[in-house]
DNA sequence: ATACTGACCACCA
DNA sequence: GTGGTGGCCAGTA
């Protein structure tokens, strides 16, 4: 049997962040869920912060749409990047996603 | 084994 | 809109 690096969730985790597209905001929970395991927004986190490095890190906010702290500066410019409209280390509004409600309304 | 912490979330004031 | 509380799961001391 091939080590097994990543558990069955991060593996799950790890396949929706791969499948986001530049401008597509989402949330962990939003990511946990769509991986399968609702509620386990707390490990997306964890997996973001600890194993992951090659992968989007940066499209995913918490549910408020508040950015990663300690690293705000470079998130934010990263977003910005992809057309994601960041306003005081907050998401307002991105062209896809969970974060694509018109501000206008 | 327990206790605390954390790139979180939902609920309520 | 913000802030406090409880719950959740894993990692760490």
């Amino acid at each position: 049997m091939e080590p097994v690096g990543f558990t069955e969730l991060e593996q799950a985790i790890l396949d929706v962040l791969v499948l986001l597209e530049p401008g597509e905001v989402v949330s962990y929970g939003d990511v946990a869920d769509d991986a399968g395991y609702p509620g386990r927004a707390r490990a997306v986190g964890r997996f973001l912060a600890t194993g992951a490095g090659a992968v989007p890190w940066w499209r995913v906010v918490n549910a408020v749409g508040r950015l990663v702290p300690g690293n705000e500066a470079e998130h934010a410019a990263r977003l910005r990047a992809e057309g994601v409209l960041v306003r005081d280390g907050r998401v307002v509004s991105s062209p896809r996603g969970r974060f694509s409600r018109d501000t206008s309304r």
